[in-house]
DNA sequence: AGAAATTCTGAGAACGTTATCATAAGCGAA
DNA sequence: TTCGCTTATGATAACGTTCTCAGAATTTCT
């Protein structure tokens, strides 16, 4: 009573043909009479065949799977990502195998290595800087497994690089709220972060066109990307004498933990502190509507997959490539002009000189 | 200059031992003396080899794949679910390849072929009913490959079934809300859904048993499980003379709908009306923080993960399980004690007999 | 020491496809 | 008719593993 599998020679054998023919026929490649394939596909339907991939991707070295390493599919931001890159994959006929990684770098290394090793055609990562990641990666792309960065870590050497504007768009947040009249706005960073950094930089930017000096006090920094850390972060802040009449959180996490913070301070928002965050995910739930730089996620993953494609199609010569993606301004509700004269210290100094050492951090968002 | 890739045999030779015995040394089984081990494990890391996995489940039609079928992985509900598969699917060293199906047959269809096709060792599924579904479904088990249920579609036959305890979770909440003195609950259901059915069963029963009857008037009915339709439905009942004094919305975007409905309408939370939803995903971050009905999404991954590996490793024979996970209350700010007595039509009648035709929503969350 | 059991090894087939190649049939052109 | 070209077909050899099996080497038991 054992069931025997159908193979390709049984649908042969149905349809008085040869498996050469039947793979053909069912491969929809090379010559084949109409009557033959009439055949095959019938005797196919007939036995309920199912086509072996892997038999097949053995001897066509082609799997039609690619890997996606994130931190988090449970993380929105990522999902979106996900989402995008899934899409592609499936208008290519391809599928996506998706490892979360924590982070980890022990996760890092066997999903990695579990990628090499199932011959996925093409690999995407968005984790940011992890040992791991640098070496792995290497080795996927000397063994010609083309390797595409979305939003992740840019130390690591990738064929072709997805991101957002990072700087341009806090430029515009920056820009946005001097415009309102703020002058005194908090920057809610995270300690040892790159792309902080980056962010970071658009913000002088726009003060310094302004011919504005930042206040060094009124730069906060948590420990990393998380709810609770903007939340400890921001209460410390609101607890000093030294007040701001804007807060620029750079993550939504971030930001609903300083709303949190502000809330218990009994600072009403936007009344007396405007806030912005970055992301854009869930800020319009939220009371009041959180004014956000929000992030393409989708578009980002479908970005990288259509790169990747490429790569896997036969364009490997091709200098890489690194796409920008524009990070637009949403103007919500927790927003407002300035409502009086700020009567505290002015700013003054020698206007925000920061050395902050440059290195990723392992946790958080991005 | 062409690469050549790597086989076992090339490591073979490289030790001086025969394939078979490089293979029993890479694959820890069988025996192999330890200074063969030795010496494969050495060559194989001196040729940078990778085992080839593709020819490895050619060879033994072990896959180490399993594949989840969701509507989308955007959605945080099926995020919490993926993640709790993909953990467990890690610790036993599998993958998990993950497809959104958006509700549509034409790719529940193309997914569950390309499933089979690739010889996955086990299915997973969260998707509503989906004519497809059904038939994909049982030619899987047909072919041999488990499948388990896990907050899908009931009238699909899985294997194993992970389900949340729907009537007594609801029952709870209900029975929670009359505590506090609430008899005029409206319950924003979704037409035609046939877990909203069995969850409002539970509300039903909380009724009956303190011996109150239902005000028709006040079982909402939403098109769909979307933020939107909750909006909407709310508004439209927020317009009626009919009052209530809390509201249950049985997903939490239909309760941030009519969240957004009531602040529109100058209805206070939980002033005027008490509100507790179903899902509880981001339920803590809106304002006021909304009471809601817990489910374990990460949980009840893992659970289906773990049903399913049972079948992969050989419990075929064992009777089906239907597993039912507790759902929890979770109280939050925006439920209060009724505030006054409701001077309005007192509730009376025949006691909600609602004879609502049961088939399961094409689309939404559940 | 000899028998029996255990450990170790390698040759070769098998897994289910597709690639290669040789050959044949059909057809229009010279 | 013969040649060349396109179309069609099947036998056979891969693809890179592991399984099977037979036999050699080693250990353990009488």
């Amino acid at each position: 009573m054992e069931k025997k599998t159908i193979t390709i020679k049984d649908v042969a054998k149905e349809a008085r043909v040869s498996a050469a023919t039947a793979s053909r026929a069912l491969g929809n490649y090379g010559y084949v009479s109409d009557e033959a394939r009439r055949k095959v596909l019938e005797a196919a339907k007939k036995l309920n065949y199912n086509h072996n991939l892997v038999a097949k991707s053995l001897r066509t070295h082609r799997t039609l799977i690619i890997g996606y390493l994130l931190p988090d599919i449970t993380n929105p931001f990522y999902a979106g990502i996900a989402r995008g890159i899934q899409d592609v994959a499936f208008e290519q006929g391809y599928n996506a195998i998706i490892c979360n990684n924590d982070n980890d770098t022990t996760k890092t290394e066997r999903f990695l290595k579990m990628f090499i090793r199932n011959r996925v055609e093409g690999i995407i990562y968005s984790t940011p800087f992890n040992k791991a990641l640098e070496g792995m990666v290497e080795i996927a792309m000397k063994n010609g497994i083309p390797v595409v960065n979305c939003y992740g870590s840019t130390r690591v050497k990738a064929l072709d690089v997805v991101t957002g504007d990072a700087e341009g768009g806090c430029y515009k947040v920056t820009q946005y709220l001097l415009s309102l009249g703020h002058t005194r706005i908090a920057f809610l960073k995270v300690l040892g972060s790159g792309i902080s950094e980056k962010r970071f930089a658009g913000c002088k930017r726009a003060f310094e066109e302004k011919g504005l000096a930042m206040d060094p006090e009124l730069i906060l920094e948590a420990n990393d990307y998380s709810q609770m850390s903007g939340y400890l972060t921001a209460k410390n802040f609101f607890s000093k004498k030294n007040k701001a009449s804007a807060l620029f959180a750079f993550s939504e996490q971030l930001g609903i933990g300083a709303l949190k913070a502000a809330r218990e301070e009994g600072i009403e928002v936007p009344g007396t502190l405007s806030l912005v965050a970055i992301d854009d995910i869930m800020a319009e739930m939220l009371h009041p509507p959180l004014a956000s730089l929000s992030i393409p996620t989708y578009e980002a993953g479908r970005m990288a997959a259509l790169l990747l494609f490429e790569r896997i199609g036969g364009r490997v010569n091709v200098p890489s490539r690194q796409v920008m993606l524009e990070e637009r301004l949403i103007m919500r509700e927790s927003v407002s002009r300035v409502a009086m004269v700020n009567n505290e210290k002015e700013v003054s100094g020698e206007g925000g000189e920061i050395s902050q050492e440059v290195k990723e951090v392992g946790e958080g968002e991005k």
